[in-house]
DNA sequence: CTGCGTGCAAAAACTTTGCAACAAT
DNA sequence: ATTGTTGCAAAGTTTTTGCACGCAG
């Protein structure tokens, strides 16, 4: 991969994640390039929930001759190797995240304004362990969204303009 | 609006649907047409997850006339007015759902056969609820994913064909 | 009458794909 | 060498929009 470093991975988490890439590419003949490992560094340096258009934004400040369809092809590959969460927040815009380097996090988002803020709860996330086994379920994963207001926007609409 | 009958609706139900859909027209001088009308009813007679295209299917079988960019705009309104909820499962299609008629419910996907089944959980909501507030947000609604292998399917991954 | 709504077709937005050249093993 | 990968442009999908006509209030 290439010598950029992360503010927001460590060590150790970088290596998983080649790790996990190496083993996901080698089971089913994949090859490792130039533009995969910059599209992957370039991406898990990044921190939130990325369009491709953005990934592909900030890979060209480093390599412009990349296309869009190698970051589209390269973004599923993370998503299908489980290193990266396809998400969509109701624009016509699939985004990205990592699904490593932070613990798990669910999203409020607001409908006016398009901020996002994470947040975890445990207490809800036994609740769902316990709602996946009442019903015979093995979980990998899940994803949960509160849409509404933020305290903003609240305002905003109560006094226009 | 027309005179079919739902199944899957009490009257009170309809009545509900009516006077919401009324005052959200009325306080933004929107007009009620025979389209919207038929298109209304068609939808909340139907019962699941549905794409605009399986939605004027339906409505195309009353008034073959009726363009899928009606369809498209009506569906829109009745999510604004909260009468619907808009879903995303990853296809690369808006999904439609009554937002009334069955209490809230969420979702347990299985990524191996495709099942959908739907569970409710007050103290999930609750909770919900609860870290809305926390963060200053005016939830609207919200939406809960589980996915993971169903019974059926985790069999069949331990012991192949 | 005065707009809002509708159908149609064109356009937009996002994503996938065919293909010839190219690169990794 | 062999096979997977890339860039480009074309094509696919899904959704939105401009416009002239029609209909509701």
């Amino acid at each position: 991969m290439g010598g950029s470093v992360s503010v927001t991975m460590t060590p150790a988490q970088r290596n998983e994640i080649e790790k996990t890439l190496d083993r996901y590419m080698g089971e089913r003949g994949l090859k490792s390039t130039r533009q995969r490992s910059l599209i992957v560094d370039v991406f898990f340096e990044m921190d939130g929930h990325f369009s491709v258009e953005e990934v592909w934004g900030r890979v060209r400040q480093d390599n412009p001759r990349v296309s869009v369809a190698t970051v589209y092809r390269t973004m599923k590959l993370l998503a299908e190797s489980g290193l990266a969460h396809a998400r969509n927040f109701g624009d016509g815009q699939t985004r990205y995240e990592a699904a490593i380097g932070k613990d798990h996090h669910d999203h409020l988002i607001c409908t006016r304004c398009g901020t996002i803020i994470e947040f975890e709860n445990d207490q809800i996330e036994r609740l769902q362990d316990a709602v996946a086994r009442k019903h015979g379920f093995q979980v990998t994963s899940h994803k949960m969204e509160l849409y509404g207001l933020c305290r903003p926007c609240q305002r905003a609409v109560e006094q226009p303009a």
